[in-house]
DNA sequence: GCAAAAGTGTTCTCGTTACACCCATGC
DNA sequence: GCATGGGTGTAACGAGAACACTTTTGC
């Protein structure tokens, strides 16, 4: 016993830890993941997911946190673990592990200065280009959590602006779930639930008569859910 | 982001890999858990759940089931990742995060003596003792994850034995959901999955008449599996 | 006045729940 | 023959799916 500890323990310095954010965007109705081309090498002019090395002085959602801050100048950004990724020859260079998470923003709030500077860009899931290493098994991975979690908790809103309209939230349900949804059902279904805030303002940009715009309660929900509540959509 | 990039190297080596390994076993109905006692410092003396450290030339799960047939002797047991524990103060002995896996074993397979060899024993899930680190909340989060698997997936099948009875099986899922199950409607929906195998055979350990012996079809569930079907109870 | 998106109710179907009695057997 | 757990059917209910027309307004 105290042989075989020892053993993991010597050969434990061989091991990195790094997080890799799968960064989720709505883009007029369009689903979209924020990558950046790297610049140095390794593996300098790939595609990548943005990511680093974990700090001995931070925990693995922080070191995503100071990335995605690093990346777009935006914080308190919804992030939950994916999962480990930590096949031997996943890095050829290193042997490294990578606890991926995915993020949700909003996307007009990024700043695009940072994002540029990065050289980072937005792809609309179904245009993205090849990334290095395992990252396109993660964006894949990434969409099914995504859209397994989007059936049953509320986490739409977090792409979304404050305020949006029924048709915006049901566009992007039919983004996330990639097949067409009646206007009916889903209007009826999202307002029984009684956690939106219908505001007395009117979003005119896609139609002459306007739609009203809604506000997510977030705090009546946290009671809900505290209470085995489940959204389920 | 050069200089980013090297200080996040320089600093990565002070961080240690382990996993630990939430160990789920039926016992005549009871749901119980698999933990040793500590017999090395540091800790030593206390509970604590089965795990070790990630060697550099193996996989986290690789690792788990390293330490697992170690413990009980089994392979090819049922495992998951449930998730990644890495706040900086959870072991105040070292700088290490843990990617918690939870395993599903039958009960009446492991290795007797091998369990006794390295101190482990099996506890109730509700007369579990305190055990060490953040090993309490591992075994917490575990529970709200088979809960919520098991709902959606047939993993029960991976604690019963091979053949089993459906009394059994309702047995378990009341374990697992803490609630009482309807006989009837219990019995209806799981056959009409057409996915459980009746055997000529009957268990007679549990009442005069007895009750028939199934298989769980997992070739049949596969596929089903891969085409979407949901296996709600 | 017309094009274009927002908004609104009802019916049907199917799965979930609730519920009570007979069966087989060992003792 | 009786106690014990195994096995069966049906009715009521509720949630989800399907479906078409009216409203508002800028042009």
């Amino acid at each position: 016993m105290i042989l075989e500890i020892e053993r993991t323990y010597s050969k434990q310095d061989k091991i990195l830890v790094a997080t890799d954010c799968i960064v989720f965007g709505l883009d007029q109705g369009i689903l979209k993941l924020l990558v950046f081309k790297r610049r140095i090498d390794p593996l300098a002019g790939q595609w990548s997911l943005i990511g680093s090395f974990v700090d001995a002085d931070e925990s693995v959602p922080d070191a995503a946190r100071r990335v995605l801050y690093q990346f777009t100048g935006l914080e308190n950004i919804f992030l939950e673990e994916l999962r480990t990724y930590s096949n031997i020859e996943r890095d050829p260079g290193a042997r490294c592990i990578s606890i991926a998470q995915y993020a949700l923003i909003r996307i007009e709030d990024y700043n695009k200065e940072l994002v540029e500077k990065h050289g980072a860009k937005w792809f609309g899931i179904d245009e993205l280009p090849n990334l290095l290493l395992d990252h396109n098994q993660m964006v894949f991975d990434a969409l099914n959590r995504l859209r397994l979690k989007a059936r049953r908790k509320p986490i739409g809103f977090e792409l979304l602006p404050e305020k949006f309209t029924i048709p915006q939230l049901q566009l992007l349900y039919e983004a996330i779930h990639l097949r067409k949804l009646d206007d009916r059902n889903f209007r009826k279904k999202l307002l029984s639930f009684g956690l939106l805030i219908k505001l007395d303002e009117k979003d005119r940009t896609t139609s002459k008569k306007g739609a009203f715009l809604y506000k997510f309660d977030f705090e009546k929900y946290k009671v809900l859910e505290e209470s085995g509540f489940d959204f389920v959509i």
